[in-house]
DNA sequence: GTCTATACATGGATAGAC
DNA sequence: GTCTATCCATGTATAGAC
């Protein structure tokens, strides 16, 4: 409507910075199956052609705002992440991360591109560095908390990392269609955790008898068989 | 082309059963971002408007397809999940599930139905269903891997099924877009496992220190803060 | 350089043929 | 009862206006 109080069109940059949050909000709201450069264009309010101007493609314009949303999001975190000091209270944030990010839809976004990128390669590499952001911050966490438990350099943290952060897609998807069901998941890790805090407060002669048997590898490597 | 060759059309029933292969087929191959009644028709090999006909609407199909092959995926593998003694057995056939699975892109179908139920409700409980067939099996075992160790009774095995069926969801998607990754996280997972592994073989003494540190509660409970 | 109007392709749903 | 031909909505992409 009123388009000449603006000192006129600065630049395209604010109509593409329109585009990404209208892609991801279009993402989060409706989901990878009925994104289309019609629909992100109308949440974006501006002309649909203009996702083929400035990104060549709708799969471009997907890609851009995933590195653009996950930088702002990680960012968000950073600090808290920084203060954890122990597995349950990396739990602990991440069960208000789950909740704040859920209700606010971003992790949904990164969980429609990773189901589009399965059949869509070009949209592989933004959701896998997008997702990567997230797994270094976590990895970092964990190298810190870990160190304070046998599992230090037993357990690869960089693996790990992976683990969780996958895993935490696979429970906001599940989330979506059984929430008392992810509620139970969620307390049953919450249970978990408490068995590395056993760990952590175990005394030094239990400490060497774990540290022992994992050493010799009861566990951890399942491959190697014939 | 050669259509009375067959006693003509027996029922519809043939169409049908042609119908929820398509689908699952679609959705494993395409994606839920490019399934739609003409893509389903096309790999099934009919008349698009079959899909109305028969199912109503193309959701109504993918429910139907998802019960369908949920149901036919687990009677493959229940036999050998009765047989898994140990949590690094129940890893190795995880794996092995995976691969296979993956493979077939059987799992890529409750990852794609899950994506799209998260915005379109009316999927939602097909989804959900398909999902804890697997839940209940894993579930199952859980309970019985789980009895020689200090965690029976310690943590909620429902809830841990939960977690684990929907962590491994996420990881067939995160697979998708950096497979080392993937490979890396259920690496570190095995190591995990090796934890528990321990925890079976740990002496009675030992064993009575953890026990009774994780009835005190060091972790299990994050809640109930305030 | 920025954007819109238009052309052509694909998808959803059904009236009516068999 | 089973299926197909057809209609209208939605999606992609670009030639050309500003």
């Amino acid at each position: 409507m009123s388009r000449g109080t603006r000192t006129a069109t600065v630049t395209g940059a604010e109509t593409r910075a329109k585009l990404m949050e209208g892609a991801l909000r279009t993402l989060a709201e409706q989901g990878i199956a009925k994104v289309s450069a019609r629909s992100i264009a109308a949440t974006a309010g501006v002309n649909q052609g203009l996702v083929f101007y400035h990104f060549g493609s709708v799969d471009e314009l997907l890609s851009a705002a995933c590195r653009h949303g996950a930088e702002q999001r990680v960012a968000r975190y950073r600090e808290r992440l920084d203060r954890v000091r122990s597995l349950s209270e990396l739990l602990e944030l991440g069960r208000e991360l789950h909740a704040t990010e859920r209700a606010e839809g971003n992790v949904a976004v990164l969980a429609q591109l990773l189901a589009g990128a399965q059949n869509q390669p070009r949209l592989a590499p933004a959701t896998a560095a997008g997702l990567a952001l997230w797994i270094d911050e976590i990895e970092r966490v964990l190298v810190r908390v870990l160190a304070d438990t046998p599992l230090a350099g037993f357990v690869d943290s960089p693996g790990l990392a992976r683990a969780v952060a996958s895993a935490f897609v696979g429970l906001e998807l599940y989330e979506g269609v059984d929430e008392d069901g992810a509620l139970r998941a969620l307390d049953a890790l919450d249970q978990l955790s408490g068995l590395v805090s056993v760990l952590e407060g175990l005394g030094p002669v239990a400490q060497r008898a774990v540290r022992a048997r994992l050493r010799r590898g009861t566990g951890g490597r399942v491959r190697g068989r014939g």
